[in-house]
DNA sequence: AATGAATGAGCCTTCATTCAT
DNA sequence: TATGAATGAAGGCTCATTCAT
């Protein structure tokens, strides 16, 4: 039973994320996660009270799925720092360009409207993961010689920073995949040592 | 009474003004903006047909009296490269704190939901704009040996997308003034001759 | 004053014809009115109160212009009864076919809804009227030998039903000329003396 | 459950029928309906959404329940042409007289409105096949010699137009069971042969 | 557990009507 | 007289939520 209507439960965020991915927060009614889940409306409410339940779930899934698991490669991990950092970087731009699945919208949409303890709030917290991961990669390239930086934890905080506007822009304004890369360039490229970049 | 329908439209965006930047653009419902304006229902129909029409217009207003002035400000300017440049990063930094009047997040929810072509875009030339501006103001710190900076286009852009990516954590997670000094401090140390660091 | 605002009257009264005639009565806004008249909301509620107190306006207008002259005519007239009846189907003719200003939908909307006494039916009187014409125009062609009818305001009768069934179906399914004329063509073929219909 | 719901549909068309009788068809609101039928306003919106679906469909139960069954009587029927025209007749008097029930004036108001290509037109398929039926039953009474008329098609739409004008006269002016027994004994006094009429 | 019909609150929009000028 | 901005009632429609089965 309880393994049971786990189960069900993790079906019915995978599908209502994509729901969320599609058309942001305010927009997504309990019908169209009955639609996308093809379950009735009563059934819903015996696992979700409301989107917004769903959706916190469904971010927090998020979180620890995706970015735990990252953590734990960025310390574990036995590649080059320079090879971690374009690692991560490529996830990320595989998130800022992923067009169906990107929750970015959404969770502003959602923030923006409710004052969540800082401690609470899990937007706040994969920015905070996000930043440790780039910061201990160029912590790593710097022992190890790839990198040159003498503000680790400011230039990770820069870095994530721009994927925050790049991320925003891709929802709004539109980025091709050329202009990302060129922007994520720029930051990795001030933490070459001088004589390399020639 | 052109004149007075005109005081009261300016009346009612400026209300409207204020609902947008607390409540984001999907969550205000005409009923929101009639409250906080204290107009009946039918008077404000009198003057916007709906929150888009409602928006565009807040979007516009704001537009023209900020950026032009600044553009102007950037181009026919006396004074140092360097004092402009924190002058305009002043402005941005203001923007990003005002709490009560930053729509930041609305207009990130509103066009992230239409496809406008790029250039009509008033998102993409808000942007292209402040980029440009910085740049000149690079350039001209160069030309000064105020600063140094091998690419100035891809600096100016990259200090842009930091401003974007602090905009909206602002509108979200929360930043504190301290937290933004340090970030635009941060892109600003990369511009300074090495010399001069120390 | 009372005559130019009588003017003025009739002035509102023949647009709200026109507007009643293309829209019917209840899709009929007092907007509808000033924008066909050209004048102020505050205007029209000078003359008229509500668009029921148009429409019957417009009614009484129409009844005592056009056929109280026709009652004259039929009756002083030193024409053939055949060719008065000629003529005044003619009208009829003419009233059904009208696209632009034909206010038998409006009416059958209105007076649907309201029990209005049958004395002061306007509907009622113009059809009464109607009828007695035709009757008297039979018997003065009966007295003439041009017709042949033993129950002159029976046939009257018929003839009118025939024409308002027509008018209810041009307005509705539709009728061409032809078949107007076809249809009162039978009806008038049973007024004419048997050796002559050969 | 289909079931159940099939029976709340009918009930609700039911109800809906004695509304678009007593107001017509664009005086009628959905909260008319709602009202009439003692549910919520959602609930009806979960099997009719709009006034317009509910009265086709009202129109088509209508049609289907009538007249289908109407047409097979007249030409299966083995009564006398005289009594079957007779009985058509008095369906045709009921249909005039009955208050609580009548479509006629909402019908013509629905069908005013809009462009119906004739062939989709219920009200014109509806017309044409009792005009069909009256000329069979006409044909039918010359062969029994209990009918003389040379022209068996324009009487019959003779008989129909004035059944037509007598609905519209019924729904507006009002018209008594004496009037209508008149109107409708004068055209049939038109088939009978000269002889018997004495 | 699961279903989906039903409810009613709430927002949208239009329009008759008023009223200060 | 004449204007047109303003109001508020009323109807349209959607949706979260409940509940009998």
């Amino acid at each position: 039973m309880g393994e049971k209507s786990n189960q069900k439960r993790k079906y019915i965020l995978d599908k209502a994320r994509a729901v969320f991915a599609e058309k942001g927060f305010k927009n997504v009614t309990m019908k169209d996660i009955v639609d996308a889940c093809e379950i009735s409306r009563g059934g819903l409410y015996l696992y979700f009270s409301s989107t917004e339940d769903l959706f916190l779930e469904v971010l927090s899934v998020d979180v620890s799925e995706d970015d735990e698991e990252a953590i734990l490669a960025a310390i574990n991990g036995n590649a080059s720092a320079g090879d971690m950092l374009a690692l991560f970087l490529k996830e990320q731009k595989k998130e800022i360009l992923r067009k169906k699945n990107n929750l970015t919208i959404a969770t502003y949409e959602f923030f923006s409207m409710r004052k969540v303890p800082a401690s609470d709030n899990p937007l706040k917290r994969q920015f905070d993961t996000a930043v440790r991961i780039v910061e201990k990669l160029i912590e790593n390239g710097i022992d190890t010689e790839e990198f040159y930086c003498e503000d680790p934890l400011g230039c990770a905080r820069n870095l994530m920073y721009v994927v925050e506007g790049l991320k925003v822009t891709a929802g709004t304004i539109g980025v091709t995949e050329e202009a990302i890369d060129k922007e994520l360039m720029f930051v990795l490229q001030g933490l070459v040592p001088d004589e390399l970049n020639n």
